[in-house]
DNA sequence: ATGCGTTATGAATACGTATGGATAAGCTGG
DNA sequence: CCAGCTTATCCATACGTATTCATAACGCAT
């Protein structure tokens, strides 16, 4: 046989017509059992499988989601945000559970945006993950709603976006870490991450931190709130500015666990025990959380629960029921970098 | 405009036939520019993507790969090992880079194992990475070399095989672990992770980590080797184990960051100083590794050329280029943990 | 004016599957 | 023995693109 079998040659063998083929391989009721049987041992024979392409065309779907990852450029390409990462997992997992293959891409968000995968039929809707420039990403969003395209993201839920966005309780984290580190007897908190518009999930932490301080009567002293994207590095430059302005305080809530590790860096060079001195906590839980030294204390999000959500929410707007945006709860991880245990 | 816009809208609105549209926008010199550029311009207008699925249908190939992950069932299914993780960054890029999408499917060892992504045409070729059952493995592998799958693999690299492998020097890099430990002083040796048939990977690592002792004309003490799966929970187990036999050692070199990772965590618990009453070192350099307390020594395989390899070797079978098998370097990354510095 | 080469385009068709609308075969009851 | 119904199958066609082959238009040399 030259090449692949196809439903022609089963046909043939099967001595039937090739829509027969077709039928019974998708288990129509119309098609005889007897038939059926013989030609399901004909095709498992040949190894038939179905040509994806052929079939797409005919049915106007590709049982085939595709997964975004967008970031700002970094020095290293090859790096992606390692929340986003455990989430895949989750994502893939839920994609195999539904009958969906999942097609990905790590896009920066400088570069040409393709979203095509739509547009070309190779997906069914699009599943959005990252941080980044969020005024040009917004305009794109709109863009996208335009065009009607499915999609959903995870990330920054906001009141009257027409867009389907999955989050997590930002501010309510933010809110549960800075009561955490008040409750343990800490006084000047300072907080390590964007409050500017960079990563809006960034803000409302810092607005759940703010919250916790003013509702003991502490007004956030804003000289301790450094900015510091998302990475190691900038944790770590941040912290060591913190030092350095001479400042005091004795707690620190980093907006990622990145930026956490990078702070717990910087203060071991410096000679500042954690959490003698300062007590800190951090934001995502990530696998490294617990490897750190001391083990970090940090606010959960469920990346488990996150990939189902995203699948099944996406899944739905395909199929055109409406789903409305979600916020998923933050948990509050105590190990031991808060001082408490 | 109902639906999408075909090649045919286009056709009309600029007054040709579809087959002009299609060659226009593929670029074919026997269009002239005059009406590329009319059509191009319409195109653009009307948003029109190829349809991939009637593209691919007719010229029979996807421009996709796809990435398959197994690894044995885990009680956490959402886990994808750390290192393979990170070589995702990597073969995604190179990917883009190359023009191609990514399909990435997470499959459990022990389920039906579908590799019907080839079969069904929805990718041109596939990449396999993970550990797991070799038997089995094996077993199918020669099978997809049958069916005359183009594909790849990260893994063990063997004489004889029959089908194209991309793997580190385990070999190497266990005896530069085992010289290293030597060089400084370790006089009893231990080794954590499967020495028998599960990971051929392992068994490699093992031997090199043998000869490197064999040349100083010591006997690895064959009681020091303890079975570990690549887990945190199997290193700390193995681990507990060791310690609790009683037997003496003072230096670890775990087949893995994971399991070495697990190994730390126990020897800190029975009060046992790293680097002061056992060194270790561990394979792989997880981005965990730097965030051990002490940082973890390491052999690093590097995952960014592994991505890019695997991904040009497939391509260049896709193409009927026949590739060899290829072992690239191990190299040791020197932290604290070994009692260097 | 005829023939020829060049250039730009169109007509026809194939890729492999899925489905609506015939149609043939088999059965039932009057 | 035939209308009427069910059951199993087939014919024709559509999905949207890419390519082979044919052809029309044009210039140019004979």
């Amino acid at each position: 046989m030259a090449g692949k079998a196809t439903s022609f040659d089963i046909a043939q063998l099967a001595g039937v017509s090739q829509p027969t083929v077709s039928r019974a391989l998708r288990g129509s009721s119309t098609v005889s059992e007897q038939t059926r049987k013989r030609i399901e041992a004909i095709a498992e024979q040949l190894n038939y499988k179905v040509d994806k392409n052929a079939s797409n065309l005919r049915l106007r779907e590709s049982k085939t989601l595709a997964l975004l990852f967008f970031e700002d450029p970094t020095p290293d390409n090859s790096l992606i945000n390692p929340f986003f990462l455990s989430m895949l997992g989750s994502i893939t997992r839920t994609c195999a559970l539904r009958g969906y293959d999942l097609l990905i891409s790590f896009q920066q968000m400088s570069a040409n945006w393709h979203v095509d995968y739509e547009d070309s039929r190779k997906a069914d809707g699009i599943i959005l993950l990252g941080y980044g420039d969020y005024e040009l990403f917004q305009a794109r969003q709109e863009q996208l709603v335009q065009q009607g395209t499915h999609f959903v993201r995870w990330g920054y839920v906001e009141e009257g976006q027409t867009w389907p966005t999955i989050g997590c309780d930002n501010f309510r984290g933010g809110l549960d870490a800075g009561r955490h580190l008040l409750n343990h007897g800490c006084k000047k908190l300072a907080f390590l991450g964007d409050a500017n518009s960079h990563y809006p999930e960034f803000q409302d932490r810092y607005r759940g931190y703010a919250a916790a301080q003013e509702a003991e009567g502490i007004l956030p002293d804003l000289a301790l709130q450094m900015d510091a994207l998302n990475s190691q590095d900038a944790g770590y430059a941040a912290t060591i500015q913190l030092i350095e302005s001479g400042r005091l305080f004795d707690a620190i809530f980093a907006a990622s666990d990145t930026i956490a590790i990078g702070a717990m860096q910087a203060m071991r060079e410096r000679g500042v025990d954690v959490p003698g001195d300062v007590a800190i906590i951090g934001f995502d839980d990530l696998p490294a959380a617990s490897l750190t030294h001391p083990p970090l204390t940090t606010i959960q999000q469920d990346y488990r629960q996150a990939g189902e959500v995203l699948v099944d929410s996406l899944l739905k707007r395909i199929r055109n029921i409406d789903t409305a945006s979600l916020v998923l709860p933050a948990r509050l991880i105590v190990r031991s970098s808060c001082g408490a245990h």
